[in-house]
DNA sequence: CTGAAAGCGCTTACAG
DNA sequence: CTGAAAGCGCTTACAG
């Protein structure tokens, strides 16, 4: 019996070089096999797995970091996590890189540049070895910082079509236009859009409900709302007091996102106004509530739980240098028919 | 000029020998004057920190974490981020974190014991700091690896009183217990309970209701619905209409919940059930929305941002080996009331 | 294909 | 109070 020589530093745990004394091979071997480098004999790898198995040994993250200047850590920075949304998306991503090893570290940035910059900084003093952003808007410097560290990046949410810049999401401007489409279809003339929070996408979204609405010469510009506040129930329903006060002959709202929308159906309820008789209201993400709301609401549903995924399993590739075929995913959108919008 | 000599190994970054180099002291003295240890004559912490300043220094937290088996990560284990309670909890965590330089690792369990233990098992491979885990209920296997990890660990959102055990929370029972007792207060006798998910908290609720109605003589243990399913609008729903069908009068209902209670009230507005008149209905957490329902929802305000701020501050004090004062934190609650349980 | 050496950037433990 | 030495547990880079 060899016992171990251990200075008293030693942390206790079960090291690279207790498996290679067992496996009978070099700490160097058995580290290439665990992580499966190639070159190396298969009678080896066996029985490096098997001594690293039998004596339960778990690297040490923070080692391997230092050694290899890379860690196991992914960052991710998103706006908000009380939009159900983006706990979604997040989902999508943990369950994909749990398995894998990595961990994830989640930013809220509030929707604030100078947040997500601070946030990012904080981030890549631990290099981390994937990085996933939100969007493609950001400050000057937070792009510059991204681009600086060279460490892999998808943006989330959003097509982007521009060289070297990876992404997963959908078109929200086409979304937009489906609905206002659909508006436009089921007999609506005075269609208003009611925005809050103005971060990029939604403003992409105004964009899709202005192109429909001009290709079929019913744009009205004192017919778009906006509203800087952050999106929720309640400025849902002060949008829609305001709109239906000084607007009195709208026939359709289409808010930028099913918080909205709620509060809107809400107040329309308060005020006596029928949905979709009066008022025929749209909202978009297809959030909780809103297949039970009365009258149920339509709504765009989004894959943000599948751009979770695929965008994690593209940063994956990139962490690990694998080719990545299709650098822009778009996952597409689904328009929800429901009571809300039905023909009056 | 005396350029560094550098192996082709060098990450690059500014370390601490390049510190102390310009400062003109050891590696050791900026090492502790950086960290604000005692023992280090004040005009080298000056010229440390100014040296550390002028060069940009960031503290490589790997080779921290390596050199001092400490990391500077927190975990947290929560059951649900789709609840908007712990969305707030978690927000309130990272707030109180993000400035003392850890970092926080969020791991959402789904309310599944086994689940929680995998994700503590990968925590507990990087060593984390501290852990801040939600309740007190979990697998034995888990509760033994908490305990003989060593590490600092606050359980969240429950009052608890055990020898050793930290906690930041409120009376979940004494909570329900006010709902219920103001039901009775305002003239109802046939008050149900409508509980989904059914984790520790929603029977601790349960408890309440139960020992407030006993008390009142009003006790009727086939009004009590437990329902396993998440909680969810749609769920309260359901919920509604069945007490209704079965019980038609039942006068005052208790979701356990707030998103329930909303599907209750939708519920109500779909069959034609005038709320309050006919039937009162209280929720549980006053989350996003319920000042904003028609009729505006009775709920009890809990303090889950606080709870995430006092939480994070005790733990911080249990990683720096400080006293903590009080080991359990009751941070109380709030009962709003709002129409949906108005005098009728 | 395998391994001995050196090093990642810090802190612990020990002298002085 | 300060510093030289050694080490944390791993990987890189280089020989063989």
């Amino acid at each position: 019996m060899v016992s171990k020589k251990r200075d008293n530093r030693a942390s206790g745990r079960v090291t690279l070089d207790d498996v290679a004394l067992a496996a009978g091979v070099s700490r160097m071997t058995v580290s290439r096999a665990l992580r499966g480098d190639r070159k190396v004999a298969p009678e080896l790898v066996a029985r490096a797995i098997q001594a690293a198995n039998r004596l339960g040994y778990v690297p040490d993250p923070a080692a391997r970091a230092l050694a290899s200047s890379k860690s196991s850590h992914v960052a991710i920075l998103i706006p908000l996590l009380s939009n159900q949304l983006f706990v979604d998306l997040l989902e999508g991503v943990q369950r994909t890189l749990l398995p894998t090893g990595y961990q994830t570290l989640m930013g809220v940035t509030h929707y604030d540049a100078s947040e997500e910059e601070q946030l990012l900084k904080g981030y890549l003093m631990h290099r981390p070895a994937g990085l996933l952003v939100t969007g493609s808007e950001h400050s000057e410097s937070t792009k510059q910082l991204i681009a600086k560290s060279g460490i892999p990046c998808v943006h989330l949410m959003e097509t982007l079509a521009q060289d070297g810049i990876y992404s997963v999401g959908f078109s929200q401007r086409d979304a937009a236009r489906v609905v206002t489409q659909h508006l436009i279809d089921t007999g609506r003339r005075r269609i208003a859009f009611a925005a809050a929070q103005l971060d990029p996408r939604t403003l992409q979204r105004a964009h899709g409900y202005r192109d429909c609405l001009k290709e079929a010469g019913l744009y009205d510009a004192t017919l778009e709302w906006q509203n800087p506040a952050p999106s929720s129930l309640k400025i849902g329903s002060t949008m829609f007091e305001q709109i239906l006060s000084i607007r009195p002959r709208v026939d359709a709202i289409f808010f930028c996102n099913d918080d909205l929308a709620q509060g809107g159906l809400l107040a329309a309820l308060r005020m006596g106004i029928k949905v979709p008789r009066q008022v025929s209201i749209a909202g978009f993400n297809d959030l909780p509530g809103s297949a039970e709301f009365v009258p149920s609401l339509t709504t765009i549903k989004t894959p943000r739980w599948e751009i979770g995924v695929r965008a994690a399993k593209m940063l994956l590739q990139l962490m690990r240098g694998e080719p990545v075929a299709e650098p822009n995913v778009d996952l597409g959108f689904e328009l929800v028919l429901r009571q809300s919008t039905a023909v009056a």
